[in-house]
DNA sequence: CGGATCTTTGAGCGGGGTCAAATTAGGTGG
DNA sequence: CCACCTAATTTGACCCCGCTCAAAGATCCG
Protein backbone atom coordinates (compact mmCIF):
# COMPACT_ATOMS: atom_id res chain seq x y z
CA UNK A 1 0.00 0.00 0.00
CA UNK A 2 1.68 3.25 -1.11
CA UNK A 3 1.95 6.74 0.61
CA UNK A 4 -0.56 8.03 -2.18
CA UNK A 5 -3.55 5.83 -0.62
CA UNK A 6 -4.23 8.37 2.31
CA UNK A 7 -5.51 11.17 -0.19
CA UNK A 8 -7.25 8.51 -1.61
CA UNK A 9 -8.94 7.53 1.57
CA UNK A 10 -10.13 11.03 2.38
CA UNK A 11 -11.20 10.78 -1.18
CA UNK A 12 -13.84 8.04 -0.66
CA UNK A 13 -14.44 9.32 2.84
CA UNK A 14 -15.86 12.54 1.23
CA UNK A 15 -13.83 14.88 3.39
CA UNK A 16 -12.52 18.69 1.81
CA UNK A 17 -9.90 18.11 -0.54
CA UNK A 18 -6.44 18.97 0.88
CA UNK A 19 -4.90 21.28 -0.92
CA UNK A 20 -7.25 22.90 -3.42
CA UNK A 21 -6.42 26.52 -4.83
CA UNK A 22 -7.91 27.42 -8.40
CA UNK A 23 -8.89 30.31 -9.70
CA UNK A 24 -12.98 29.69 -9.15
CA UNK A 25 -12.57 28.79 -5.78
CA UNK A 26 -11.70 32.71 -5.23
CA UNK A 27 -14.63 33.47 -6.82
CA UNK A 28 -16.77 30.89 -4.42
CA UNK A 29 -14.58 33.15 -1.19
CA UNK A 30 -15.95 35.95 -3.16
CA UNK A 31 -19.46 35.18 -3.22
CA UNK A 32 -19.50 34.02 0.10
CA UNK A 33 -19.08 37.66 1.28
CA UNK A 34 -21.73 38.49 -0.94
CA UNK A 35 -24.53 36.32 -0.43
CA UNK A 36 -26.36 33.72 1.47
CA UNK A 37 -24.76 30.36 -0.24
CA UNK A 38 -27.00 27.69 0.98
CA UNK A 39 -25.45 24.19 1.67
CA UNK A 40 -27.16 21.22 0.17
CA UNK A 41 -26.53 17.45 0.58
CA UNK A 42 -27.55 15.44 -2.32
CA UNK A 43 -27.10 11.65 -1.91
CA UNK A 44 -25.89 9.20 -4.43
CA UNK A 45 -28.45 8.40 -7.32
CA UNK A 46 -30.35 11.72 -6.29
CA UNK A 47 -30.57 14.77 -9.45
CA UNK A 48 -29.09 17.51 -8.52
CA UNK A 49 -31.26 19.55 -10.94
CA UNK A 50 -33.48 17.72 -14.13
CA UNK A 51 -33.85 18.48 -17.81
CA UNK A 52 -36.92 21.22 -17.84
CA UNK A 53 -36.73 22.37 -14.10
CA UNK A 54 -36.77 25.90 -13.47
CA UNK A 55 -33.29 27.53 -13.10
CA UNK A 56 -32.62 29.35 -10.47
CA UNK A 57 -29.15 28.91 -8.77
CA UNK A 58 -25.66 27.62 -10.12
CA UNK A 59 -24.46 25.23 -8.02
CA UNK A 60 -20.54 24.67 -7.01
CA UNK A 61 -19.63 21.26 -6.29
CA UNK A 62 -18.27 21.45 -2.78
CA UNK A 63 -17.91 17.85 -2.21
CA UNK A 64 -19.04 14.55 -4.10
CA UNK A 65 -18.98 13.57 -8.21
CA UNK A 66 -21.66 14.05 -10.24
CA UNK A 67 -22.41 13.80 -14.53
CA UNK A 68 -24.23 15.96 -16.57
CA UNK A 69 -26.34 14.37 -19.41
CA UNK A 70 -27.60 15.90 -22.55
CA UNK A 71 -30.88 14.53 -23.35
CA UNK A 72 -33.01 14.69 -26.62
CA UNK A 73 -36.72 14.30 -27.12
CA UNK A 74 -36.71 11.01 -28.31
CA UNK A 75 -34.84 9.23 -25.45
CA UNK A 76 -31.35 9.61 -26.50
CA UNK A 77 -28.71 10.09 -23.92
CA UNK A 78 -25.42 11.75 -23.89
CA UNK A 79 -22.91 12.17 -20.91
CA UNK A 80 -21.22 15.62 -21.48
CA UNK A 81 -19.05 16.21 -18.91
CA UNK A 82 -18.21 14.63 -14.88
CA UNK A 83 -18.30 17.01 -11.97
CA UNK A 84 -15.74 17.85 -8.66
CA UNK A 85 -14.86 19.89 -5.70
CA UNK A 86 -14.61 23.14 -7.48
CA UNK A 87 -16.61 22.53 -10.54
CA UNK A 88 -19.59 25.11 -10.87
CA UNK A 89 -23.27 23.33 -12.25
CA UNK A 90 -26.18 25.15 -13.91
CA UNK A 91 -23.74 27.53 -15.65
CA UNK A 92 -25.30 26.24 -19.04
CA UNK A 93 -28.14 27.46 -18.22
CA UNK A 94 -27.92 31.20 -17.83
CA UNK A 95 -30.07 32.70 -20.27
CA UNK A 96 -33.09 30.50 -19.60
CA UNK A 97 -35.46 29.97 -17.04
CA UNK A 98 -34.86 26.39 -17.28
CA UNK A 99 -32.05 23.75 -17.17
CA UNK A 100 -31.38 22.04 -20.82
CA UNK A 101 -29.95 18.97 -19.10
CA UNK A 102 -29.55 16.60 -16.17
CA UNK A 103 -27.35 16.86 -13.09
CA UNK A 104 -26.58 13.40 -11.37
CA UNK A 105 -25.04 12.59 -8.21
CA UNK A 106 -22.78 9.85 -8.98
CA UNK A 107 -21.25 9.78 -5.21
CA UNK A 108 -22.70 11.56 -2.31
CA UNK A 109 -22.16 15.75 -2.82
CA UNK A 110 -22.09 18.61 -0.76
CA UNK A 111 -23.41 21.32 -3.04
CA UNK A 112 -23.25 25.04 -2.39
CA UNK A 113 -26.16 26.91 -3.72
CA UNK A 114 -25.95 30.24 -5.39
CA UNK A 115 -29.11 31.96 -6.32
CA UNK A 116 -29.19 33.12 -9.70
CA UNK A 117 -30.16 36.61 -8.93
CA UNK A 118 -28.35 37.30 -5.75
CA UNK A 119 -25.45 36.51 -8.11
CA UNK A 120 -26.43 38.82 -10.42
CA UNK A 121 -26.52 41.19 -7.88
CA UNK A 122 -23.13 40.46 -6.79
CA UNK A 123 -22.00 40.56 -10.25
CA UNK A 124 -23.04 44.43 -10.42
CA UNK A 125 -21.25 45.34 -7.08
CA UNK A 126 -17.94 43.22 -7.52
CA UNK A 127 -16.46 44.15 -11.39
CA UNK A 128 -13.90 41.50 -10.86
CA UNK A 129 -16.52 38.88 -11.04
CA UNK A 130 -18.04 39.39 -14.35
CA UNK A 131 -14.38 38.68 -15.35
CA UNK A 132 -14.47 35.53 -13.29
CA UNK A 133 -17.82 34.11 -14.05
CA UNK A 134 -17.21 34.79 -18.29
CA UNK A 135 -14.07 33.06 -17.80
CA UNK A 136 -15.43 29.84 -15.90
CA UNK A 137 -17.63 30.00 -19.02
CA UNK A 138 -15.24 30.19 -21.48
CA UNK A 139 -13.20 27.64 -19.91
CA UNK A 140 -16.30 25.56 -19.95
CA UNK A 141 -16.61 25.57 -23.61
CA UNK A 142 -13.08 25.16 -24.46
CA UNK A 143 -13.03 21.54 -22.30
CA UNK A 144 -16.01 20.59 -24.30
CA UNK A 145 -13.95 21.46 -27.49
CA UNK A 146 -11.11 19.14 -26.54
CA UNK A 147 -13.16 16.45 -26.13
CA UNK A 148 -14.74 17.03 -29.25
CA UNK A 149 -11.28 16.63 -30.58
CA UNK A 150 -10.76 13.53 -28.09
CA UNK A 151 -13.69 12.13 -29.72
CA UNK A 152 -13.07 13.02 -33.43
CA UNK A 153 -10.12 12.04 -33.80
CA UNK A 154 -8.90 9.31 -31.56
CA UNK A 155 -9.86 5.47 -31.58
CA UNK A 156 -11.72 3.77 -28.87
CA UNK A 157 -8.67 3.05 -26.45
CA UNK A 158 -7.09 6.40 -26.66
CA UNK A 159 -10.04 7.82 -26.46
CA UNK A 160 -10.08 5.96 -22.58
CA UNK A 161 -6.32 6.86 -22.15
CA UNK A 162 -7.22 10.38 -22.41
CA UNK A 163 -10.30 9.85 -20.42
CA UNK A 164 -7.68 8.40 -17.39
CA UNK A 165 -5.34 11.07 -17.82
CA UNK A 166 -8.21 13.58 -17.75
CA UNK A 167 -9.44 12.55 -14.42
CA UNK A 168 -6.04 11.70 -13.12
CA UNK A 169 -4.79 15.47 -13.88
CA UNK A 170 -8.17 16.75 -12.11
CA UNK A 171 -7.60 14.93 -9.35
CA UNK A 172 -4.35 15.72 -8.82
CA UNK A 173 -5.17 19.83 -9.06
CA UNK A 174 -7.08 18.55 -5.97
CA UNK A 175 -4.37 17.09 -4.16
CA UNK A 176 -5.45 13.52 -4.58
CA UNK A 177 -3.41 10.72 -6.02
CA UNK A 178 -3.06 10.63 -9.57
CA UNK A 179 -2.09 7.28 -10.16
CA UNK A 180 -4.22 5.35 -7.97
CA UNK A 181 -8.04 6.72 -7.59
CA UNK A 182 -11.49 5.40 -7.78
CA UNK A 183 -13.61 5.23 -10.75
CA UNK A 184 -17.13 7.08 -9.55
CA UNK A 185 -18.52 6.35 -12.68
CA UNK A 186 -19.84 3.12 -14.01
CA UNK A 187 -18.60 1.92 -17.49
CA UNK A 188 -21.47 2.72 -19.31
CA UNK A 189 -21.32 6.62 -18.14
CA UNK A 190 -17.86 6.32 -19.38
CA UNK A 191 -18.72 4.83 -23.14
CA UNK A 192 -21.63 7.48 -23.04
CA UNK A 193 -19.20 10.16 -22.89
CA UNK A 194 -16.33 9.19 -25.13
CA UNK A 195 -19.50 7.68 -27.71
CA UNK A 196 -18.59 4.14 -27.52
CA UNK A 197 -20.52 1.42 -25.89
CA UNK A 198 -19.73 0.33 -22.20
CA UNK A 199 -18.26 -3.18 -23.77
CA UNK A 200 -15.27 -1.35 -26.07
CA UNK A 201 -14.58 0.66 -22.48
CA UNK A 202 -14.13 -2.58 -20.37
CA UNK A 203 -12.53 -3.99 -23.57
CA UNK A 204 -10.02 -0.90 -23.74
CA UNK A 205 -9.38 -0.86 -19.93
CA UNK A 206 -8.37 -4.49 -20.00
CA UNK A 207 -6.16 -4.10 -23.02
CA UNK A 208 -4.37 -1.12 -21.01
CA UNK A 209 -3.81 -3.37 -18.57
CA UNK A 210 -2.25 -5.91 -20.79
CA UNK A 211 0.04 -3.33 -21.65
CA UNK A 212 0.70 -2.58 -18.24
CA UNK A 213 -0.31 0.80 -18.71
CA UNK A 214 -2.53 0.70 -16.00
CA UNK A 215 -4.43 -2.14 -13.46
CA UNK A 216 -7.95 -2.35 -13.01
CA UNK A 217 -9.91 -3.51 -10.49
CA UNK A 218 -13.65 -3.04 -11.30
CA UNK A 219 -13.57 0.67 -10.41
CA UNK A 220 -10.44 0.90 -8.55
CA UNK A 221 -7.27 2.13 -11.12
CA UNK A 222 -3.71 2.71 -10.89
CA UNK A 223 -2.13 4.45 -13.85
CA UNK A 224 1.43 2.58 -13.94
CA UNK A 225 2.80 4.36 -17.29
CA UNK A 226 1.77 7.73 -17.59
CA UNK A 227 4.00 9.04 -20.37
CA UNK A 228 3.27 5.64 -22.05
CA UNK A 229 -0.61 6.77 -22.17
CA UNK A 230 0.38 10.06 -22.36
CA UNK A 231 1.94 8.93 -25.81
CA UNK A 232 -0.74 6.97 -26.87
CA UNK A 233 -3.25 9.83 -26.77
CA UNK A 234 -0.69 12.95 -28.39
CA UNK A 235 -0.70 14.74 -24.77
CA UNK A 236 -3.57 16.97 -25.27
CA UNK A 237 -4.03 16.30 -21.45
CA UNK A 238 -2.73 18.29 -19.26
CA UNK A 239 -1.09 15.65 -16.09
CA UNK A 240 2.00 17.08 -14.46
CA UNK B 1 -36.34 28.43 -60.11
CA UNK B 2 -38.05 29.25 -57.34
CA UNK B 3 -39.05 32.46 -54.94
CA UNK B 4 -36.53 31.80 -52.37
CA UNK B 5 -33.73 31.96 -54.85
CA UNK B 6 -33.68 35.41 -54.14
CA UNK B 7 -32.26 35.42 -50.83
CA UNK B 8 -30.23 32.90 -51.65
CA UNK B 9 -28.68 35.43 -54.74
CA UNK B 10 -28.10 37.78 -51.61
CA UNK B 11 -26.81 35.08 -49.46
CA UNK B 12 -23.77 34.16 -52.56
CA UNK B 13 -23.20 38.03 -52.46
CA UNK B 14 -22.19 38.69 -49.39
CA UNK B 15 -25.34 40.98 -48.62
CA UNK B 16 -26.41 42.43 -45.50
CA UNK B 17 -29.15 39.39 -44.16
CA UNK B 18 -33.03 40.72 -44.72
CA UNK B 19 -34.35 40.46 -41.25
CA UNK B 20 -31.86 39.38 -38.72
CA UNK B 21 -33.04 40.37 -35.56
CA UNK B 22 -31.76 37.48 -32.70
CA UNK B 23 -30.86 38.45 -29.23
CA UNK B 24 -27.00 39.23 -30.14
CA UNK B 25 -28.15 41.65 -32.45
CA UNK B 26 -29.09 44.20 -29.40
CA UNK B 27 -24.97 43.54 -27.87
CA UNK B 28 -24.08 44.93 -30.88
CA UNK B 29 -25.86 47.54 -31.13
CA UNK B 30 -25.09 48.71 -27.52
CA UNK B 31 -21.62 48.15 -28.29
CA UNK B 32 -21.27 50.27 -30.97
CA UNK B 33 -22.62 53.08 -29.30
CA UNK B 34 -19.90 52.34 -26.24
CA UNK B 35 -17.00 51.62 -28.60
CA UNK B 36 -15.34 51.87 -31.37
CA UNK B 37 -15.65 48.91 -33.36
CA UNK B 38 -13.42 48.25 -36.27
CA UNK B 39 -14.77 46.29 -39.41
CA UNK B 40 -12.36 44.45 -40.79
CA UNK B 41 -12.59 42.34 -44.38
CA UNK B 42 -11.23 39.00 -44.81
CA UNK B 43 -10.92 36.65 -47.98
CA UNK B 44 -11.97 33.28 -48.05
CA UNK B 45 -8.58 31.01 -47.33
CA UNK B 46 -7.32 33.15 -44.47
CA UNK B 47 -7.44 33.18 -40.60
CA UNK B 48 -8.95 35.57 -38.57
CA UNK B 49 -6.79 34.64 -36.01
CA UNK B 50 -5.23 31.01 -34.85
CA UNK B 51 -4.17 29.03 -32.34
CA UNK B 52 -1.39 31.26 -30.25
CA UNK B 53 -2.07 34.55 -31.40
CA UNK B 54 -2.75 37.39 -28.71
CA UNK B 55 -6.25 37.08 -27.67
CA UNK B 56 -7.06 40.92 -28.09
CA UNK B 57 -11.13 41.26 -29.30
CA UNK B 58 -14.15 39.84 -29.48
CA UNK B 59 -15.47 39.25 -33.18
CA UNK B 60 -19.16 39.46 -34.57
CA UNK B 61 -19.62 38.11 -37.83
CA UNK B 62 -21.17 40.94 -39.89
CA UNK B 63 -21.19 38.88 -43.17
CA UNK B 64 -19.73 35.94 -44.70
CA UNK B 65 -18.82 32.26 -43.17
CA UNK B 66 -15.94 30.65 -40.81
CA UNK B 67 -15.16 27.47 -39.21
CA UNK B 68 -13.32 27.11 -35.92
CA UNK B 69 -10.77 24.43 -35.56
CA UNK B 70 -9.39 23.04 -32.42
CA UNK B 71 -6.35 21.73 -33.02
CA UNK B 72 -3.85 19.14 -31.15
CA UNK B 73 -0.13 19.66 -30.06
CA UNK B 74 0.19 16.62 -32.82
CA UNK B 75 -0.87 17.67 -35.40
CA UNK B 76 -4.61 16.56 -35.11
CA UNK B 77 -7.36 19.05 -36.22
CA UNK B 78 -11.05 18.92 -35.34
CA UNK B 79 -13.92 21.42 -36.81
CA UNK B 80 -15.85 22.51 -34.03
CA UNK B 81 -18.18 24.57 -35.00
CA UNK B 82 -19.21 27.31 -38.33
CA UNK B 83 -20.19 30.56 -37.97
CA UNK B 84 -22.09 32.98 -39.99
CA UNK B 85 -23.73 36.76 -39.48
CA UNK B 86 -24.92 37.17 -35.92
CA UNK B 87 -22.49 35.04 -34.47
CA UNK B 88 -19.62 35.71 -32.18
CA UNK B 89 -16.63 34.11 -32.11
CA UNK B 90 -13.46 34.12 -30.13
CA UNK B 91 -15.39 33.81 -26.64
CA UNK B 92 -13.61 30.95 -26.24
CA UNK B 93 -10.52 32.69 -25.47
CA UNK B 94 -11.99 35.14 -22.70
CA UNK B 95 -9.73 34.57 -19.49
CA UNK B 96 -6.94 33.41 -21.24
CA UNK B 97 -4.17 35.51 -23.41
CA UNK B 98 -3.83 33.81 -26.62
CA UNK B 99 -6.18 32.26 -28.97
CA UNK B 100 -6.87 28.68 -28.58
CA UNK B 101 -8.28 27.61 -31.51
CA UNK B 102 -8.04 28.83 -35.38
CA UNK B 103 -11.27 30.77 -37.05
CA UNK B 104 -10.79 30.32 -40.77
CA UNK B 105 -12.60 32.01 -43.46
CA UNK B 106 -14.67 30.21 -45.74
CA UNK B 107 -16.40 32.92 -47.53
CA UNK B 108 -15.26 36.09 -47.84
CA UNK B 109 -16.00 38.09 -44.70
CA UNK B 110 -16.60 40.93 -42.68
CA UNK B 111 -15.82 41.58 -39.01
CA UNK B 112 -16.52 43.65 -36.63
CA UNK B 113 -13.78 43.56 -34.14
CA UNK B 114 -14.29 44.30 -30.27
CA UNK B 115 -11.62 45.21 -28.45
CA UNK B 116 -11.46 43.11 -25.38
CA UNK B 117 -10.44 45.69 -23.20
CA UNK B 118 -13.17 48.29 -23.93
CA UNK B 119 -15.44 45.13 -23.94
CA UNK B 120 -14.66 44.79 -20.34
CA UNK B 121 -14.94 48.49 -20.06
CA UNK B 122 -18.29 48.53 -20.90
CA UNK B 123 -19.49 45.59 -19.24
CA UNK B 124 -19.15 48.14 -16.08
CA UNK B 125 -21.08 50.68 -17.91
CA UNK B 126 -23.93 49.20 -18.99
CA UNK B 127 -25.09 46.03 -16.28
CA UNK B 128 -27.50 44.53 -18.66
CA UNK B 129 -24.26 43.62 -20.89
CA UNK B 130 -22.85 41.77 -18.54
CA UNK B 131 -26.13 39.37 -18.31
CA UNK B 132 -26.00 38.57 -22.35
CA UNK B 133 -22.84 37.93 -22.90
CA UNK B 134 -22.86 35.60 -19.88
CA UNK B 135 -26.13 34.17 -22.02
CA UNK B 136 -24.15 34.47 -25.21
CA UNK B 137 -21.55 32.14 -23.81
CA UNK B 138 -24.33 29.89 -22.08
CA UNK B 139 -25.58 28.87 -25.55
CA UNK B 140 -22.39 28.47 -26.90
CA UNK B 141 -22.08 25.89 -24.09
CA UNK B 142 -25.56 24.26 -24.92
CA UNK B 143 -25.03 24.35 -28.83
CA UNK B 144 -21.89 21.89 -28.26
CA UNK B 145 -23.52 19.84 -26.14
CA UNK B 146 -26.40 19.16 -28.66
CA UNK B 147 -23.14 18.48 -31.03
CA UNK B 148 -21.95 16.03 -28.39
CA UNK B 149 -25.18 14.08 -28.35
CA UNK B 150 -25.76 14.20 -31.83
CA UNK B 151 -22.33 12.58 -32.52
CA UNK B 152 -22.58 10.35 -29.10
CA UNK B 153 -26.09 8.69 -30.34
CA UNK B 154 -26.94 8.84 -34.10
CA UNK B 155 -25.11 7.23 -36.84
CA UNK B 156 -23.79 8.27 -39.84
CA UNK B 157 -26.26 9.33 -42.01
CA UNK B 158 -28.46 11.04 -39.36
CA UNK B 159 -25.74 13.37 -38.16
CA UNK B 160 -25.68 14.78 -42.19
CA UNK B 161 -29.47 15.08 -41.67
CA UNK B 162 -29.26 17.04 -38.30
CA UNK B 163 -26.32 19.44 -39.84
CA UNK B 164 -28.24 20.09 -43.02
CA UNK B 165 -31.12 20.55 -40.55
CA UNK B 166 -29.51 22.67 -38.71
CA UNK B 167 -28.12 24.94 -41.07
CA UNK B 168 -31.34 24.87 -42.75
CA UNK B 169 -32.76 26.62 -39.30
CA UNK B 170 -29.71 29.00 -39.42
CA UNK B 171 -30.06 30.36 -42.69
CA UNK B 172 -34.23 30.72 -42.12
CA UNK B 173 -33.61 32.68 -38.95
CA UNK B 174 -31.24 35.02 -40.86
CA UNK B 175 -34.12 35.32 -43.61
CA UNK B 176 -32.94 33.13 -46.15
CA UNK B 177 -34.49 29.79 -47.43
CA UNK B 178 -34.20 27.26 -45.09
CA UNK B 179 -34.96 24.65 -48.55
CA UNK B 180 -32.08 25.63 -50.42
CA UNK B 181 -28.84 27.01 -50.18
CA UNK B 182 -25.12 26.35 -50.75
CA UNK B 183 -22.44 25.03 -48.18
CA UNK B 184 -19.67 26.94 -47.82
CA UNK B 185 -17.52 24.24 -46.46
CA UNK B 186 -16.02 21.38 -48.24
CA UNK B 187 -17.09 17.16 -47.91
CA UNK B 188 -13.96 17.09 -45.52
CA UNK B 189 -15.03 19.61 -43.23
CA UNK B 190 -18.48 18.65 -42.68
CA UNK B 191 -16.62 15.26 -41.86
CA UNK B 192 -14.36 16.48 -39.13
CA UNK B 193 -17.21 18.40 -37.46
CA UNK B 194 -19.02 15.08 -37.70
CA UNK B 195 -16.44 13.29 -36.20
CA UNK B 196 -16.89 11.71 -39.59
CA UNK B 197 -14.66 10.87 -43.04
CA UNK B 198 -15.63 12.69 -45.55
CA UNK B 199 -15.97 10.00 -48.19
CA UNK B 200 -19.16 9.02 -45.40
CA UNK B 201 -20.52 12.31 -45.99
CA UNK B 202 -20.39 11.97 -49.82
CA UNK B 203 -22.19 8.52 -49.60
CA UNK B 204 -24.70 9.71 -46.74
CA UNK B 205 -25.36 12.94 -49.14
CA UNK B 206 -26.02 10.31 -52.09
CA UNK B 207 -28.22 8.54 -49.90
CA UNK B 208 -30.76 10.85 -48.61
CA UNK B 209 -30.34 12.35 -52.24
CA UNK B 210 -31.71 8.30 -53.24
CA UNK B 211 -34.73 8.36 -50.43
CA UNK B 212 -35.43 12.04 -52.20
CA UNK B 213 -35.18 13.58 -49.09
CA UNK B 214 -32.66 15.97 -50.21
CA UNK B 215 -31.44 16.76 -53.60
CA UNK B 216 -27.37 17.85 -53.83
CA UNK B 217 -25.50 18.88 -56.62
CA UNK B 218 -21.73 19.71 -55.41
CA UNK B 219 -22.03 22.24 -53.23
CA UNK B 220 -25.68 23.12 -53.49
CA UNK B 221 -28.43 21.41 -51.60
CA UNK B 222 -32.32 21.49 -51.81
CA UNK B 223 -34.08 19.89 -48.32
CA UNK B 224 -36.71 17.84 -50.29
CA UNK B 225 -38.90 16.75 -46.89
CA UNK B 226 -37.70 17.97 -44.01
CA UNK B 227 -40.22 16.71 -42.33
CA UNK B 228 -38.49 12.89 -42.97
CA UNK B 229 -35.28 14.24 -42.53
CA UNK B 230 -36.37 15.55 -38.41
CA UNK B 231 -38.08 12.12 -38.00
CA UNK B 232 -34.92 10.43 -39.28
CA UNK B 233 -32.67 12.56 -36.40
CA UNK B 234 -35.37 12.11 -33.76
CA UNK B 235 -35.80 16.28 -33.97
CA UNK B 236 -33.57 17.63 -32.10
CA UNK B 237 -33.29 20.50 -34.32
CA UNK B 238 -35.18 23.63 -34.42
CA UNK B 239 -36.47 23.97 -38.13
CA UNK B 240 -39.98 25.67 -38.25
C1' DC C 1 -28.78 -16.06 0.84
C1' DG C 2 -30.95 -14.47 -3.49
C1' DG C 3 -31.82 -11.05 -6.88
C1' DA C 4 -30.43 -6.98 -9.34
C1' DT C 5 -26.77 -4.54 -11.30
C1' DC C 6 -22.25 -4.01 -13.11
C1' DT C 7 -18.39 -5.82 -15.46
C1' DT C 8 -15.89 -8.89 -18.34
C1' DT C 9 -15.24 -11.77 -22.21
C1' DG C 10 -16.37 -14.24 -26.43
C1' DA C 11 -18.22 -14.84 -31.16
C1' DG C 12 -19.92 -12.81 -35.19
C1' DC C 13 -21.40 -9.07 -37.87
C1' DG C 14 -21.78 -4.59 -40.08
C1' DG C 15 -21.16 0.42 -40.43
C1' DG C 16 -17.90 3.23 -41.50
C1' DG C 17 -12.95 3.61 -42.53
C1' DT C 18 -9.20 2.86 -45.98
C1' DC C 19 -7.41 2.75 -50.39
C1' DA C 20 -7.91 3.63 -55.06
C1' DA C 21 -9.68 5.37 -59.34
C1' DA C 22 -12.76 8.06 -62.10
C1' DT C 23 -15.12 12.42 -62.71
C1' DT C 24 -15.81 17.12 -62.39
C1' DA C 25 -14.80 21.96 -61.15
C1' DG C 26 -11.98 25.63 -60.88
C1' DG C 27 -7.89 28.28 -61.63
C1' DT C 28 -3.91 29.78 -64.42
C1' DG C 29 -1.25 30.93 -68.02
C1' DG C 30 -0.47 30.51 -72.86
C1' DC D 1 -10.78 30.43 -75.36
C1' DC D 2 -8.52 26.43 -74.49
C1' DA D 3 -4.99 23.25 -72.36
C1' DC D 4 -3.35 21.95 -68.29
C1' DC D 5 -2.99 21.44 -63.55
C1' DT D 6 -4.73 21.14 -58.96
C1' DA D 7 -8.26 20.29 -55.78
C1' DA D 8 -12.90 18.61 -54.57
C1' DT D 9 -16.27 15.11 -54.97
C1' DT D 10 -18.12 10.66 -55.98
C1' DT D 11 -18.10 5.82 -56.21
C1' DG D 12 -16.38 1.12 -55.78
C1' DA D 13 -14.07 -2.71 -53.37
C1' DC D 14 -12.35 -4.41 -49.33
C1' DC D 15 -11.38 -4.69 -44.53
C1' DC D 16 -11.31 -3.75 -39.65
C1' DC D 17 -12.68 -1.47 -35.46
C1' DG D 18 -16.21 -1.18 -32.65
C1' DC D 19 -21.11 -2.69 -32.08
C1' DT D 20 -24.46 -6.43 -31.10
C1' DC D 21 -25.86 -10.27 -28.83
C1' DA D 22 -25.04 -13.49 -25.40
C1' DA D 23 -23.37 -15.64 -21.32
C1' DA D 24 -20.71 -15.95 -17.34
C1' DG D 25 -18.69 -14.00 -13.21
C1' DA D 26 -18.45 -10.39 -9.54
C1' DT D 27 -20.38 -7.20 -6.30
C1' DC D 28 -23.75 -5.08 -3.69
C1' DC D 29 -28.12 -4.71 -1.85
C1' DG D 30 -31.91 -6.14 0.90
Amino acid sequence: MDTSFAPLAAQTGNAQPPGYDAPLELDIAHLQRHMVVTRRKVRAGQYLYRNGQPFRALHFVHAGFLKTCELSEDGREQVTGFRMHGDLLGVESIGLGAHTCDAVVLDDAEIWELPYPLVLDALQRIPELQVRLAAALAEEIRRDRVWMLVIGTLPAEQRVAAFLLDLASRLARLGFSARHFILRMGRADIASFLALKHETVSRALSHLEKLEYISVLRREVRLLDIPKLRACVGTPCTLQ
